[in-house]
DNA sequence: CCATTCCGGTGACGCGCATCACAATGAGCC
DNA sequence: GGCTCATTGTGATGCGCGTCACCGGAATGG
């Protein structure tokens, strides 16, 4: 697949015509990056935006001592690193590779001529980064006001909705889960296995298939 | 003042001109609350924009037991509940008065056409927005990764930055700070003591006084 | 100016969860 | 297959902080 054509998926562009899409498919730069592999650090100045074809990403912040927040995990068609270019501040978290991944790379001054010279562009960008800023407000309810099984329902239920149904496929490891939701790998253990022997939800490698929604939807909004 | 004028201290409308600058005066509708009132619900259909003519008011979500987070607090020049204008969803959290307050009132329609007219102001918007999102981000960041009083330092800098002076005037109570970053209203009291004792504040009534930057600084990247 | 509500301070107690420490199973690789 | 590293399961221990309880003082408003 060509790169235009990849672009006609990606949410941002999907508003605009294949002349415009054209033009930024010559504006981006391919570039990959093996898993692991640190895409950008937080705190230096940004000038790119950045879209994911192939591989996954996570956006994270670490602490001194090493421990780790994961602020969002993004897949194929997600992009990131608009914010730096909207207001010219320094990256607000890492981006790292958690696969080999393939990254379109489009640099400040393309994406501003582009953006300008299609509104509706900017109109899907307010679109996504209100739909980030509702998840991030969600999250911080979460941790204030949801204990760690509270937070892992609320994430199964979640993560289920936009998979659009029970079953969880390639389900995130408990240590991932434990980052997103700020907790340690052990808790998200023990919640888990809890989860199943209530019967609330069933595990076989990689999947999770959400079996009683209603219960869980009941432990994601009080504490135990 | 009129309408008019006060538009011209709003961030979000200082880039445009005078006669669009009427044009919104024109299309907007002034309400006033009393504190405590509700001024929107979360999970309402939202259709108006509100900005903030005098008082302060906060955005908050609350538990079912009555435990409220404050996601921010908003005074005057500041604005709320666009985000259900961009994506059409129901609010994502409630509005209450923390004083008695005015507010001018946006409708849906006037907004869209003026910010059709206005592409200047969707981009102050994508701006305001990151700005919201850094700032949502690195609350789950201070959250997850410090301890309270760690919090509390971290608010502190905050405060006094965007105060411009390590004298921090019209301080918020314990209690509310308690509710933004997540606390108990008896562990701020211990916190902010302790840090009163160390010599890093010094508290007159209602005034708060950074002493010692460079130790609130560190004691706000690392927990105890 | 008194009464009521708000605000800050402080002790005692208990619990949720991080942390440490291993064991066991599963997955990827030569 | 056998080796290694990633992943999960589970016990023991300790502590940060929420919660309850109660106090004096400040602010507010009728």
């Amino acid at each position: 697949m060509n790169t235009s054509d990849f672009l006609i998926t990606v949410p941002l562009f999907k508003s605009i015509d294949s002349v415009e899409r054209e033009r930024f498919a010559e504006a981006v730069r391919e570039k990959s990056y093996p898993k692991g592999s640190v895409i950008l650090f937080e705190d230096d100045p940004g000038d790119a935006l950045f879209i994911v074809r192939q591989g996954r990403v996570k956006v994270v912040l670490i602490a001194e001592d090493g421990r780790e927040v994961i602020l969002g995990i993004l897949g194929v068609g997600d992009h990131f690193g608009e914010l730096s270019l909207i207001d010219d501040q320094p990256r607000s978290a890492h981006v790292i590779a958690m696969e080999d991944s393939v990254l379109l790379v489009l640099r400040r001054e393309d994406f501003r001529k582009r953006v300008e010279a299609n509104p509706t562009v900017a109109w899907s960008l307010l679109a996504e980064l209100s739909r980030r800023l509702r998840h991030a407000d969600g999250q911080i309810g979460s941790l204030v006001l949801l204990d760690v099984p509270g937070r892992i329902a609320r994430m199964l239920l979640d993560t289920a909705d936009e998979g659009g149904g029970p079953l969880i496929e390639r389900a995130l490891t408990h240590q991932t889960i434990a980052h997103i939701i700020g907790a340690s790998r052990e808790t998200v253990s023990r919640a888990m296995r809890e989860f199943q022997d209530a019967g609330w939800i069933s595990t076989e490698q990689r999947r999770i298939r959400i079996t009683d929604r209603a219960a869980l939807q009941k432990r994601s909004q009080q504490r135990a």
